[in-house]
RNA sequence: GGUCGCGUAGCUCAGCUGGAUAGAGCAUCUGCCUUCUAAGCAGACGGUCACAGGUUCGAAUCCUGUCGCGAUCACCA
């Protein structure tokens, strides 16, 4: 199938018989398309073993293989490149074993081969951001990837339910919130609380600027804020379970995952699973006291836990504070603990959290691993880089945040503004319509941010809008209407046999573009376990880019329904619809829809 | 200061385990819609791959150092 595993052999069984030399490797990349072939050896890495001039050593393996393999026709030598032309059968055959297959690419799941992957995990006291825009679509779109390349996957989430920023919100509506519901103000819940919490931070600068104006220093007051004090005792009282404070808490975090969940469904991405840190942190601290029995960690006199991590190049880390109180850490530890519990299948975790968490997870495995977890060594933290104004850092105080939902709907608007200049839908309905807009504004938002390595930093600037044309979502989206459009074509033609194998000899040679097209096809199952290994829908990204372009070039050069010769013209549908079948796939990794028309 | 990451065309990004003359898009400029959707195609312009060494037949890619940017080193999450 694979024409290198029989190139491997046979270049390894000519330096044999040539020279008498054994190969251990052997070197290949596709040709540059400046030269005449297909696939090209290198020359230069067998000069270690075998000796001369690199330009006749090419010629020699090329006679050889040439006379020896059917599927090499020809071949030239440039420098110490041994280029290779393959026959067009072997290019027709690998098409014609694929065209008919539904999931080309992709392996079905593994029974035991599960990973859990999380991603968002927000705090409930703001709403969703930008930040968290590209936190979801990392993670959603590794976690298909990981399930297309044979894994099977859980989607999960840890909500950030509780601590002191919760209390800080709550505590301001009781305040200043005159039983406001967004019921009653048309908010969504996460908007309204938001509010509550700039609300509590302005009130909290007043007071601390009042207590400067009468004497008192800045630390002092900064500690000593009545709010601050307030929002502090509410926190003992959740943890100590108040009914009215816990009754407040769920009413409010109640609002916040409403308004969540139609974030989350514009945004196209969902959840098997989601946890709690109000139900796991108490887990963290069993297990806390079981690992300081243990002496993995030891406890300081003023009674906090720690765990002395200099042996590996660390630091100490704190694991239980002196009041006994749950840190960070502490519900990480038990929320992965519970999760292996919940699902005994899963042999590792995705971790999809900012960079800026980068030794926070290192400590995090390494405490699991040092507790005796077998699974510790299967955590991978995908590690992504932060989403930056042209202004620098988003800071929701100074209200420089480009809000999740606003963002959406501004893509969906330009879209319009786009789709409605080229007027080419005036026999769709106007929900037909909006439905498109969203699909090819969002598509435009997601590509940009997948399309970049993730943990490379984004720099985003509002007042450019995300582009159209290029590398683009919509470019892509289009390409696949455009192959629509033709399919829909063929079929009023009542072209048949569509599905039947097409034979060389009906249609003399593959085109150039053709068998261009056709190797862009072969690379896509490849493409997915790299971007899985990578844990990177970059890779996904722009393999489509380069397939969309490729299938442009052909569609602008060759003609496929004028095309005159039958088989010819049915090679062409085929193609089209192949290629329209692995952007779908591909896209659909990304988490983004592909439209009939646009 | 210690640790980690990044630095490729004016801008945004590709460049796989080292391989041929470093590739795209945007922007600027040229052509191509009476023929399958011009959100397209073909082309021009644009690069001391941050800098300096090293390894190698060969380095944007690997190693060391320097500079620049960012993150992190909390009884915050």
């Amino acid at each position: 199938m694979n024409i290198q595993v029989v190139l491997d052999a046979k270049v390894k069984e000519a330096a044999h018989s040539l020279f008498g030399v054994t190969l251990p490797t052997v070197e290949f990349q596709p040709t540059r398309k400046d030269f005449e072939g297909d696939i090209t050896v290198v020359i230069f890495p067998m000069l270690r073993y075998l000796k001369g001039n690199p330009e006749q050593l090419g010629k020699q393996l090329g006679d050889y293989l040439h006379n020896e393999l059917e599927e090499v026709v020809g071949f030239n030598v440039i420098k110490g490149f041994l280029n290779l032309v393959i026959r067009d059968s072997f290019y027709l055959d690998f098409f014609n074993g694929i065209k008919n297959t539904s999931d080309y690419g992709f392996i079905s799941a593994a029974a035991k081969d599960a990973v859990l992957v999380e991603y968002s995990s927000p705090n409930t006291n703001k709403p969703l951001h930008l930040g968290h825009i590209r936190n979801n679509l990392l993670g959603y779109s590794v976690a298909r990837i990981l399930k297309a390349s044979g894994k099977k996957v859980y989607k999960t989430q840890i909500v950030n339910d509780r601590g002191i920023h919760i209390c800080k919100s709550m505590l301001a509506w009781q305040k200043f919130g005159h039983g406001e519901t967004p019921e009653s103000t048309g908010l969504k819940g996460d908007k309204l609380v938001g509010n509550y919490y700039v609300a509590f931070d302005q009130a909290y600068k007043t007071e601390i600027a009042k207590m400067m104006a009468e004497g008192i220093a800045r630390e002092v007051a900064e500690k000593e804020a009545p709010l601050l004090l307030e929002a502090q005792e509410m926190l003992q009282k959740w943890e100590a379970g108040e009914p009215q404070v816990v009754a407040l808490w769920k009413k409010m975090n109640g609002w916040v995952y409403k308004g969540f969940e139609i974030t989350y469904k514009n945004l196209g991405v969902d959840f098997d699973k989601l946890y709690y840190e109000s139900d796991t942190y108490l887990l963290g601290k069993d297990v806390v006291a079981d690992g300081l029995s243990k002496g993995v960690f030891y406890k300081k006199e003023d009674g906090s836990v720690w765990i002395d991590l200099t042996d590996e190049g660390l630091d100490e880390k704190i694991v239980l504070r002196s009041d006994g109180t749950a840190v960070y850490m502490t519900q990480d530890i038990g929320t992965a603990i519970q999760r292996v519990r919940d699902y005994p299948d899963i042999g590792g975790m995705v971790y999809t959290v900012g960079n800026e968490q980068d030794y926070h997870f290192k400590v995090l495995f390494l405490i699991l691993k040092k507790l005796g977890y077998s699974w510790s060594e299967n955590l991978y933290h995908l590690s992504y880089g932060m989403v930056d104004l042209p202004s620098g850092k988003m800071k929701s105080r100074e209200g420089t945040v480009v809000d999740a939902d606003d963002l959406m709907e501004e893509m969906t608007q330009t879209a319009a503004t786009i789709s409605r200049e080229l007027g080419k839908l005036e026999d769709y309905s106007e929900p037909e319509k909006w439905e498109l807009y969203k699909m090819i504004g969002l598509g435009a938002l997601k590509y940009y941010i997948l399309k970049v390595d993730p943990k490379k930093r984004i720099l985003f600037n509002p007042e450019e809008s995300v582009d159209f044309q290029g590398n683009t979502g919509p470019f892509i989206q289009y390409t696949y209407a455009r192959i629509q459009s033709i399919l829909r074509k063929a079929e009023e033609l009542g072209l048949n046999g569509l599905e039947n194998k097409v034979h060389l000899e009906a249609i003399h040679s593959l085109d150039p573009k053709e068998k261009e097209l056709i190797k862009q096809l072969q690379l896509f199952p490849e493409t997915i376990q790299l971007a899985a290994q990578n844990y990177s829908p970059a890779l996904i990204a722009n393999y489509t880019y380069d397939l969309v372009k490729e299938f442009n070039s052909f569609y602008q050069q060759v003609s496929i329904l004028g095309e005159t010769e039958e088989e010819k013209k049915k090679l062409r549908v085929q193609l089209s619809k192949k290629v329209g079948e692995v952007i779908q796939s591909a896209f659909e990794l990304l988490g983004i829809e592909v439209p009939e028309r646009m």
